[in-house]
RNA sequence: GCGGAGAUGGCCCAGCCUGGUAAGGCGAUAGACUGCUAAUCUAUUGUCCGUAAGGACACGGGGGUUCAAAUCCCCCUCUCCGCGCCA
């Protein structure tokens, strides 16, 4: 959410932004309409309460008929009062509607482009793999050596589902810890936070309104199926005024994340987009001022999960029009998958500005008995599990059939060296 | 799920029965005072509208009654205690 201020203020500012995101402008020009009403009644309202509390406090010491006339005339002043705050709350809502629909503001290095094409390669790292035999892609690995099951995992939840099996399970499990450890290590708290949200978390991290149709909602509870670790997350310090001392805080969290993909047909076979996939998170909460050089640290620290893993990558600079639309700054780590020759998205790393402390209402307070401020907030995966496993499949198969365990991981496997 | 008790400012807590400008304490910050510290005194310590002066709002959330609601009425959420159910 953006400051109602600074839209005011410089409005040209946030049309030229929404513009380069490809957004509808006459959401801002609906806001400034909604807004200087809703101003304006709210000035009104003021001055009748004003009179009404006024008034109010002098009647027990009026009697007879200049009482009865006092009460008679408030009375009509609610009456009022009654009608403009009605008025009010629904300006404050389509004000609030507007405001909630809007982009956040790209931050100056932010390459403008209306889609993927405008997107920037900042950086290549390990060549890709050359093989000597015909590469497979990762779902005829997995389905040979029986450790991925597409047709039980239809089964027992539906098209889009898949299940681990044997060692399959077992990569699955040691991925997750070896990057929660490595998480650990570079000074993240570890939480395991609910993998079910209300409304208040989904609007608070910008996910609703907007993509409320690629979420799974229990209408009976009112909840939602978590779409990415980010939500919880960063949801655990809403409405709360952090201590500045604290800042940055750091956390890291593997969490099931479930997305309906609704109305995507093409890409559906293997697993690098289904409905339920793991991730590793990181979400930071920092001071304002640094909050662009931490969003290179966070970078940095999801691509040591993959450089660990001796994978091929290589990392954009998302443009204008290809980023969420809550995020500022965006970087995307792409791992690439030899079978089909195709680069991966396995990380997304995002600096939010205050775009989600404002939904949220997370604050710290600078200096003590300032003004509390709002927080800067960041998000990156470190990472996404089951990208990460097509890469491994299809980077580590030999020609036998096998699958070599990465090195990292085979500590967290006890010692074993192949699959198959 | 049932019964009971609660939710008040950054924190603690009074006020609720009997409606009339949210009392007191703690912490924090600034100033005053004192060789230093402590103590003491004063001020500040939420949100919104407004250039400001000023004003409005805020007692878990939402409705209602009233000239006027922390206070009375209704609905909801969460917390604690007991019971029930349960991996």
């Amino acid at each position: 959410m953006l400051d109602a201020n600074l839209i005011r203020d410089d409005p040209e500012k946030v049309r030229r932004a929404i513009i380069d995101r490809c957004y509808d402008v006459s959401i801002l020009d609906g806001f400034l309409a909604a807004d200087g009403e809703w101003r304006q009644a709210v000035d009104r309202t003021n001055r009748l309460k004003q009179e009404r509390n006024r008034v109010s406090h002098q009647i027990p010491g009026l009697s007879g008929e200049e009482k009865t006339a006092k009460i008679e005339e408030m009375r009509q002043v609610s009456e009022e009062i009654k009608t403009l705050d009605g008025r009010i709350s629904e300006l404050d809502s389509s004000r609030r509607e507007a405001l909630l629909n809007m982009p956040n503001l790209p931050h100056y290095s932010v390459p403008v482009g209306a889609d993927e094409n405008g997107n920037i390669i900042s950086k290549t790292c390990m060549k890709e793999r050359d093989f000597d035999f015909e590469a497979k892609e990762h779902f005829e690995i997995g389905e040979d050596l029986d450790i991925i099951d597409f047709v039980r995992g239809a089964k027992v939840a539906g098209s889009g589902f898949y299940v681990l099996k044997g060692d399959g399970a077992r990569l699955e499990r040691a991925l997750i810890n070896f990057m929660l450890d490595l998480h650990h290590q570079q000074g993240y708290r570890e939480v395991f936070p609910p993998i079910i949200v209300n409304d208040e978390s989904v609007i608070g991290t910008g996910q609703l309104p907007k993509m409320a149709d690629d979420m799974y909602h229990m209408e009976k509870d009112g909840l939602w199926l978590n779409p990415t670790a980010e939500v919880p997350v960063t949801n655990l310090h809403r409405d709360e005024i952090l201590d500045a001392s604290e800042l940055p805080l750091l956390y890291t969290a593997y969490l099931p994340s479930f997305r309906r993909e609704a109305g995507r047909h093409s890409d559906t076979r293997g697993i690098a987009r289904v409905h339920q996939f793991n991730k590793v998170e990181m979400v930071k909460f920092v001071r304002p001022e640094g909050s662009f050089d931490e969003l290179e640290s966070l970078l940095l620290d999801a691509e040591t999960v993959i450089k660990a893993l001796e994978l091929p990558y290589r990392v954009l600079l998302l443009c204008t029009g290809d980023m969420s639309f809550h995020a500022s700054k965006c970087y995307d780590i792409e791992l690439h998958a030899p079978g089909g020759d195709r680069w991966l998205e396995t990380s997304s790393c995002s600096n939010f500005t205050d775009f989600q402390a404002r939904r949220a209402m997370v604050k710290y307070r600078p200096e003590p008995h300032l003004k509390s401020e709002f927080v800067h907030t960041l998000n990156g995966s470190g990472v996404a599990l089951p990208r990460t496993m097509v890469a491994i499949l299809e980077n580590y198969q030999n020609e036998d059939g096998t699958v070599t365990v990465p090195e990292v991981l085979r500590p967290y496997m006890q010692g074993q060296r192949t699959i198959g």
